[in-house]
Parts: C-alpha cells; structure tokens; sequence
DNA sequence: GCAGGTACTGAGCAATGCTCAATGGGCGCG
DNA sequence: CGCGCCCATTGAGCATTGCTCAGTACCTGC
C-alpha cells in the first residue's frame, strides 16, 4: 500500500466499521476460500489495525459467521418467495432467483458454499439456516407447511441438486431457463410417489393460504 | 512426554511411514475438520518430529489431498458398480453401497465432504475425481458411458441429492432401504424427460417391482 | 567393517490469531 | 468556548503453526 501516504486515522461509528469490514469479507470472499483470509489482509483493507478488527468480532470465526450471513441474505433477497400464485408458480420464482444468483454469480456463491462446509461450526450454522429458509420457501410454494419429514428430507435433497446443477451448468449445456424448467418439473416428479393426494402441476393446488 | 520413557527412535520404510500418516490422518479427520489439523497433533501422533512429515508430503495441503484421496478410496470400494444385472439392478447397488456407507459412516463422511469443500485447490480436484467415479457408474449402469451432457450434469445433481438425503436422514425418517428406494426410482423419474429412446426399469415408469 | 544413502531430528523463521494497556478524537454539557 | 468522558483505535507483544535446513544416526551393500 504506497499508494495512500497521508493514512489520516479515520473514525468512523461502529455500525459503519462493523458495515465496511463485513463489505470488505464479502469482496474478499470471491478471491479465496473465507479460511484463507487473514485478519491482516482485512485490516489492511479497511485501513485499520489487526487490534481493531477483534474490536468488533471476538474472533476470526464471528467475523467469518457475519459475513457468510451477509452473503446469505443477498441469496435469500434474490429468491424470494412470490405472495401469491398456483404452487408450480410459486416455485419456479424461487428456483429462478435461486438458478440466476448462483449463475451469475457463481464465483460468490461457490465461495459461500465452500465457506459453509468449510467445518467452521458457527459457519454451519449460520449456512444451515439459509438452506432450512429455502427449503420452507418451496415447501410452503407447495402448499406443505408442515410436511412429513420424509417430504422435507426430499426437499432438502432436490435443493442440493438444484445447487449443484447450477453452480455446474454451463451455457453450452443447458440455458437457464431450461435449467429452471427441468428443477420445477423434476420437483414434481420426485414428489409424486410421496403424495398422497396432491401433486405439482397445473390443477393441483390443495389448500393454498395466501 | 510422560507415558513413554524410553521412546525408542523407530525407523519405518517409506511406505509404511507414509502409511501410517495417512491413517493417522483418516482417523483424526473424523474429529474435526481437516484444515484444523495441525502438523504438530499429526506429527505427535505419529511419535515423529515435524520436520519429518515435511520430508514425505511437500505440504500440508499435499498431507490433506493423499488423506481425502484414501477416504474416497474406501468410499468408492463400498459403491462398486456390478459386473452384470440390468440397469436398474446396478444402479442400485451402488446406491444402496453409497448410502450404506454414509449412513453407517456419518462422521467420516462429513468430514470427508468438509475437507473436499475446504477450499483447497488440490483436495478439490480429488474431491472432483471422487464425484466423477461415481457419475460415470451410475451411467454406465444406465447403459450411457457417453450421454448428452444435460443428462450427466443431471446425474450430477442427482448425486448430490443422494448425498445430502444420506446424510440429512435419520433412522426414525427413513430406513436405507427405504431411502434406496427413493433415490433409485427417483433417478428414473428424472431421466426420463431427458430420455430419448431409454428409462431405467422395466417400462417408462419405474415401479416397485417385488 | 567401511561407505553411502536416507530416515529422522531439532532449532529457527515468518506469518497468523489474539490480548491488552494506552491514546486520542469527537461530542455533550457547562 | 472549553472541559471531560466515552469509545474507536492503535501497536507492541505472545503462542501457535506451516515450513526450511543443516546435521545425525541407522540400515544396506560391498
């Protein structure tokens, strides 16, 4: 850092502070694996002492927690569940924030999953959240608040694929429309057996509240 | 150094100290995730100093590649593809021999997962290895040892899925078989849209058969 | 029994996570 | 305007960890 001869001490008020690290982790995120950041590289970016950092997180491991939690929520705010609609509706606007945020950013999100394996028990906490949140999203889309635990353990499985088949698709492959469309069919399809009475399509739309 | 006065220098072959390394490292791996083992514990452990574990693997990350890739080896034992049987037949005995060993093996898995998703580059790509093993059994089972790319990534995805339930699921959920059955018939559903002239099982429709 | 190769050691270095006592800048209050 | 308090901020320092290297000791072949 030569560039910045005059570092006049900059204070700034902790919600500020707390903002401008967990932007920095978020930037940093994208370059390597969250484990592999250091608290000097951070602090060196924000222009502030290794010391203040643990100021504001008790530890490296809190910081981690924050920021993955940032990085969630943008994730979260680009699938959101629509207020209304059929139940295959309802889905496919969640699966389309969902396809469309991790391809386009595929960089952040692979980041943020490997952050979210990465065995950091607060971490995994905080990554298990956002998955247990998409998957009451879809499950509510389906009109299932509370399912059996074996229609949830099903939902938590075809997130996992639609995960991988996201981060994995390439253009050449598969458009994202045609990714979304064989998810929401392949929902369905899974379900089907489970059902008792009810199915994904156009018709079947039990009781929907809301 | 209290409980083993005369600790005698013992002197091992290469390959049985590399051996013994990695054994070491397979079972500590299942106590915390692999990028919080230190040198040291490994070292310790082993009843050697540190410098010497840096004369077998280059890095600790070459240490943590050699151990991820003899955990996949013993998952990839358990998940052999038969020589002979009908497609759905085949496929399900890996299936059966994948979830048999996560379920059985939670700990290990997980960990083995943690440490694949850790970040590192070159556990990444035996992570890789491990993952495309077991694609390339299920569509050789299903009699495509060169599909479309939209049906491989789809098996992708499908594997993750499988991997996610077996690990997601409890015993008061669901029985392996139970969850066997699931992801067997479940794969059919999925291909077939993608099928052109194929399906698994007897007809379109993959039905319990006994 | 000598020579050579190599398994092995241990001291030491740089980087990293984390602590803590001290500092100083801004804001309210007189 | 000035004073004092709060708290954002610093920077020195410690223990641990990944890694290096020069040297040692044990086994093998002649």
């Amino acid at each position: 850092m030569s560039a910045d001869p005059v570092r006049t001490r900059v204070r700034l008020s902790a919600e500020d502070r707390r903002g401008q690290l967990i932007g920095i982790g978020l930037r940093l995120l994208v370059t390597r694996p969250i484990h592999e950041l250091s608290v000097d590289e951070v602090a060196a970016e924000a222009g502030i002492s290794r010391g203040l950092l643990f100021h504001y997180f008790p530890t490296k491991r809190d910081y981690y927690a924050a920021v993955v939690r940032a990085a969630g929520q943008r994730l979260l705010t680009h699938a959101r569940l629509p207020g209304e609609g059929g139940p295959e509706e309802r889905v496919r606007a969640v699966v389309e924030g969902f396809v469309g945020f991790v391809r386009r950013r595929r960089a952040n999100y692979v980041a943020l999953v490997r952050a979210g394996a990465g065995g950091d028990d607060l971490v995994l906490e905080v990554f298990e959240d956002i998955r247990a949140t998409l998957a009451d999203r879809v499950l509510e889309a389906l009109g299932e608040p509370s399912p059996d635990p074996m229609v949830r353990l099903a939902v938590r499985g075809w997130l996992a694929m639609a995960e991988e088949m996201a981060i994995e698709a390439r253009d050449e492959t598969v458009s994202a429309d045609g990714l979304v469309d064989f998810l929401v069919d392949g929902l369905g399809r899974l379900l089907a057996p489970l059902a008792r009475h009810r199915s994904l399509g156009p018709g079947g739309r039990p009781h929907d509240r809301t």
